[in-house]
RNA sequence: GGGCGAUUAGCUCAGUCGGUUAGAGCGCCUCUCUGAUAAGGAGGAGGUCCCUGGUUCGAAUCCAGGAUCGCCCA
């Protein structure tokens, strides 16, 4: 049997994560498990798809590892898996960096640039960044098909989408619509509303009031404030609450109407009431517009219009209306039937028949406005305002309100039954199934268009008549076009838009210029990718179009989709909720009527360890690729195994160093095995691993029912998709055997003689440690693997050659009273370790006894079994345990509160008392107390310690210990701490721990007779093959309670 | 305005089914071990479990109201 290799004192995570990388790719280890598990209950996972467009940040680290920590679990335990990784590669998010890295700044620019050369270069930084993605989490140890991600630009995925809408249309849910729409003029496009995802920042914007004068009596006026001056040559009404009374103010200018409630805010505390009114009673009264110079106004007739979202805590009570330029102020003018003014163009300037304002841009317009209002005499004051304000999400543009037409799927049809689908999904954590709920109750109707380049084109053709086509498939585009088809490289702008097709009425009908939301590209991936409705099984089919050359995905059939639908768990950050979850969840609604998902994990937001979000601006991001070579992959995985899902993670090296610094134990034990398995060349045993390796003592038991436990700790864990009780009962495990098992069986190892008991010691440690890297390796594979190699691959027959191969270790049932007396004895021992510090005695001293009393003979009878480890780990001769009692304690007897509670009710207080004043007696029986008869099971004994003794107590048990020495045990005391000394004198001298000795020793009197009694104990505790006594000896001197040696050691020949 | 969370030690956080002495890690203090050692172990200080009320024999936990913070929607 080859030996052992040598472990370092720290291990080095980067060194070893690449070594075991290397391994991996050497013996195809991800093969050779997919190929153990081809044949398994299949465990279906779908990848949500990461935008392919920068590097991956450790935001996306931490989803990547829960999904292959999840995925690797599964496999151990037999699953088949997919492993098919997702690239998101369309819409806004690429076309913008695209243009930055062109140094485009507008539409028009990129229309100059030529569409085709800009979606090769969108195409092109798909394909970059998804590579570097690829390789990122491959340094992150996520095991994916990576040669067979999915790709949404891809042509089948287009096509899927397609028929989506075709059925949507036939539903009739499909509908174009003019609607107020978030617009971001620099990218000139609306933006959804899950776009509008932390778009709100603090802004600095200018504040009107102004006055619009009543045709019939000019010198009134109502007073409106808006704090976007832009929108007030779209003023086509003013809304007042009905309801609500308002005040004629007399000013400077006439009279001024506001709400009452404003009038003071406004005007201050002596303002002149001329008189007041019920908002009822202005409405309907025309009014003077503020730009009604401009031709856009010609045809606008002014009014004062009622409307009960008027707000009176906040501007005048009177609110300008301009419903092409707001959301609210649209529905409203619908009702009332007013015009719409749509005051500017797709980059936000003013259009021609704004006159003196056309071309000008709505954040330039503030200043010039405010000066007309203020030289036609309009102008009340102006001001500025802080408050949160959206923007747009990629470029920081302040987002303006503009009415566009945009294609929409209506969703009232379907909103019921995805309420009731996603009621069949396990939300973890629970809430957010209410939070999706609430989503899909408020959801408005989908907006599914975008005014740009590089995306999914969207299939509607448009005829001269007006006459609507949608276009399900390729072959159907094939069969309708007029135009040559035959060199259409992709569906993708500009080539499809040279594609036009005969509608079935004969018309010619062009494609509308539009693309889609790229949440469609995300939604459709439950079928795209499995093959949904296909006779054909194509392999490597999937990369069509703008795909070819990038992926071997196969385009499935639709038993293969039957086989992997739904998932049965899927994972993604919280805000998936209102997109990914839910694009999907509507989609599959809307094709098979159910959700696509069993289960779904989320979870919150990844800030710096302070708790700040992190920003590149701000300096406190951390980059992928800095934290995985720094920290290593494993500390980051464990990182996020434990951290907990619902609340915001706070990632950073000093966290990671903490992690780092408790996986220490864990490889401390590794090593302490190896070293002493290396010096007696111990043969671990296969088997053993299953059917447990042999027992000889009380801890080996133990640890071994721990084992037992934690496996299925984590397995319940697992099921349940909560990491983080996974890894804390591995991190427990991990502290049991450290503190537990090793400091409590170090001796076992040390001995020379070889025998059951030592053999059972090794068996067991390493079967401990071999079991850990088992439950460890989903969410650390790289140390788990590094461990494996050497521990366990090629030393036992029939061991698997990476830990990722062993499959999933068998719980056995765990010995419950193991654990039980285990915990009580190390409840002993801890109190024995506190009546010592009370007494003042070291631990290295030898003392005679420690006494263990407890009142509860089950207790007693439990504790009995572990006296010897109490008797080593206390340092005492003898463990005895009290006869009576009340030798060391009083006792107490609580009432079993969780037993008893259904028992006696209310009575509880008043047995609680009679039990607290001695008021009871025992009996055969139990406790007869108040009138009730008291098993063992419904009464607690606890304990107090009476004075005068150096006891510690807790619970039912208490621990005295003898604190009297005698000339004996002084000197064996001595003994003791010439040892220690002795040991330091090696360390000093640089010796290994298996290097044989010999000592000189100059001794005083008290020394020598220590030595006389103890010396062949110091030798062989020491490796010390001679012990020569002499009257010099120059050396290190020691000196302690009277017992003065000097010593000089050296390595025996 | 509606919804979903959170609030526990100096800091970061666990806390299952309601059970009477609320825990961990880090930090701090005092020790200890020295054959796992840039570690390990023990002990200690440190708590109005956000507040008020309710249910209950019993509430950090359940209910109602409130406060503060975060998020989602309007």
């Amino acid at each position: 049997m080859s030996s052992y290799d040598a472990v370092p004192a720290t291990p080095d995570h980067i060194a070893l994560e690449h070594r075991v990388l290397a391994l991996w790719e050497a013996e195809s280890t991800f093969d050779q498990l997919r190929t153990q598990n081809a044949g398994g209950a299949p465990y279906s996972f779908i990848d949500g798809p990461i935008t392919a467009n920068n590097p991956m940040g450790v935001h996306h680290a931490w989803g990547r590892s829960l999904k292959d920590l999840m995925q690797r679990h599964r496999a151990m335990r037999g699953h088949e898996l997919r492993y098919q990784n997702g690239f998101d590669c369309q819409g806004l998010w690429v076309e913008v960096e695209v243009e930055k890295s062109l140094g485009l700044n507008s539409k028009q620019e990129i229309e100059e640039y030529g569409l085709d050369r800009f979606a090769r270069a969108c195409r092109d930084r798909v394909a970059e960044y998804s590579a570097i993605q690829a390789r990122q989490s491959q340094r992150l140890g996520q095991w994916m098909d990576w040669d067979r991600s999915y790709y949404t630009m891809t042509d089948p995925n287009i096509a899927y989408i397609w028929h989506f809408l075709k059925v949507c249309h036939e539903r009739e849910m499909l509908y174009r619509g003019n609607r107020p729409m978030v617009w971001c003029p620099r990218c000139g496009t609306s933006l959804s509303q899950h776009e509008l995802i932390d778009s709100y920042q603090d802004r600095t914007h200018p504040t009107l009031h102004v006055r619009f004068p009543f045709v019939d009596a000019p010198e009134e006026a109502v007073v409106v404030w808006t704090t976007t001056p832009w929108t007030l040559p779209a003023n086509v009404a003013a809304a007042v609450d009905p309801t609500a009374e308002y005040s004629g103010v007399r000013t400077s200018q006439g009279i001024d109407w506001v709400m009452s409630t404003r009038v003071e805010d406004l005007f201050g505390e002596g303002a002149d009431v001329a008189r007041t009114a019920l908002g009822s009673e202005l409405v309907g009264k025309a009014y003077v517009g503020p730009f009604d110079d401009l031709a856009a106004q010609d045809e606008v007739a002014h009014r004062v219009v009622a409307w009960d979202m008027v707000s009176d805590n906040e501007g005048t009570g009177v609110v300008h209306i301009a419903p092409g330029c707001g959301a609210e102020d649209f529905e409203l003018g619908k009702r009332e039937q007013i015009p719409t003014l749509v005051p500017v163009d797709e980059a936000g300037h003013f259009t021609e028949e704004y006159g003196w304002l056309s071309g000008m841009a709505t954040a330039d317009a503030a200043e010039p406005i405010t000066a007309h209002l203020a030289k036609t005499g309009v102008l009340v004051r102006s001001g500025t305002i802080d408050h949160r304000f959206p923007v747009c999400w990629r470029c920081g543009t302040d987002l303006i309100f503009r009415v566009v037409e945009e294609w929409f799927i209506a969703a009232d049809k379907v909103r019921q039954p995805m309420i009731d689908a996603a009621a069949t999904v396990n939300w973890v954590p629970e809430q957010y199934g209410k939070r999706m709920e609430d989503w899909l109750r408020n959801m408005g109707d989908w907006c599914i268009s975008r005014k740009r380049y590089w995306g999914l084109p969207l299939p509607f053709y448009r005829a001269p008549s007006g006459e609507i086509t949608v276009i399900g498939s390729v072959e159907e585009l094939r069969e309708r076009a007029v135009d040559p088809i035959d060199d259409l490289q992709e569906l993708h702008r500009p080539w499809i838009d040279d594609i036009r097709i005969r509608t079935d009425s004969g018309e010619i009908a062009e494609r509308v210029t539009e693309v889609g939301d790229c949440w469609l590209d995300a939604g459709i991936v439950p079928f795209s990718t499995l093959g949904w409705g296909r006779d054909t099984y194509t392999p490597e089919g999937y990369a069509e179009g703008a795909g070819v050359g990038l992926t071997r995905a196969d385009l499935p059939d639709h038993a293969y989709w039957e086989k992997w639908f739904p998932a049965d768990w899927i994972s993604e950050m919280r805000e998936q909720i209102r997109l990914w979850f839910y694009s999907q969840l509507f989609m599959s609604v809307v094709l098979v009527g159910k959700a696509p998902y069993k289960s779904v994990l989320g979870y919150e937001k990844l800030h710096d360890e302070t708790g700040r979000a992190m920003h590149k601006s701000w300096g406190n991001a951390i980059w992928f690729d800095d934290a995985v070579e720094e920290m290593g992959a494993d500390v980051m995985r464990w990182l996020y195994a434990l951290q907990t899902p619902s609340q915001n993670m706070n990632f950073g090296y000093g966290p990671a160093n903490e992690v780092r610094r408790r996986l220490l134990t864990l490889w401390n034990s590794y090593s302490f095995l190896i070293r002493y398995a290396e010096i007696d060349d111990f043969t671990p045993t296969w088997a053993d691993l299953d059917s447990r390796p042999p027992a000889t003592t009380a801890l080996d038991t133990w640890i071994v029912a721990r084992v037992d436990e934690t496996i299925i700790a984590c397995d319940e864990a697992l099921d349940a998709y909560w990491t983080p009780t996974y890894a804390r009962a591995v991190e427990s495990l991990i502290d049991d055997l450290s503190a537990w098992y090793i400091r409590g069986s170090r001796a076992r190892f040390w001995r020379s003689e070889s025998d059951a008991d030592k053999d059972a010691a090794f068996r067991t440690l390493w079967y401990c440690i071999a079991q850990i890297c088992r439950l460890i390796a989903p969410a650390m594979p790289f140390m788990a693997d590094e461990i494996w190699q050497n521990l366990v691959r090629d030393r036992a027959d029939d061991a698997p050659t990476s830990v990722h191969l062993s499959s999933w270790p068998k719980a056995n049932t765990p010995d419950q009273a193991a654990l039980l007396s285990m915990g009580l004895a190390q409840t002993a021992i801890s109190l024995g370790r506190a009546a010592r510090a009370q007494g003042n005695r070291k631990l290295r001293q030898p003392l005679r006894e420690a006494v263990i009393a407890t009142p509860d003979a089950a207790a007693r009878a439990a504790v009995e079994r572990l006296s010897a480890e109490i008797a080593l780990e206390l340092n005492v001769k003898n463990v005895r345990f009290a006869d009576a009692v009340d030798e060391l304690l009083e006792i107490e007897i609580i009432p079993n509160f969780r037993a008893l509670g259904p028992k006696l009710g209310k009575d509880i207080p008043r047995v609680q008392q009679l039990l607290k004043d001695g008021e009871y007696s025992r009996s055969e029986a139990g406790v007869e107390v108040g009138g009730y008869t008291l098993t063992d099971d419904e009464v607690e004994f606890r304990t107090r310690p009476r004075e005068g003794f150096a006891v510690a107590d807790e619970g039912g048990l208490a621990v005295a210990v003898d604190t009297e020495l005698d000339q004996e045990l002084e000197e064996e005391g001595l003994a003791r701490e010439l040892i220690h000394f002795i040991q330091g004198e090696r360390k000093a001298a640089g010796f290994e721990i298996a290097d044989r000795i010999t000592i000189e020793i100059a001794p005083n009197a008290l020394a020598e007779r220590v030595l006389a009694r103890f010396g062949d104990e110091i030798a062989s505790e020491t490796l010390c093959t001679t012990l020569t006594s002499l009257s010099h000896v120059d050396g290190n001197a020691f000196e302690s309670d009277g017992c003065s040696v000097v010593v000089h050691v050296a390595l025996a020949t």
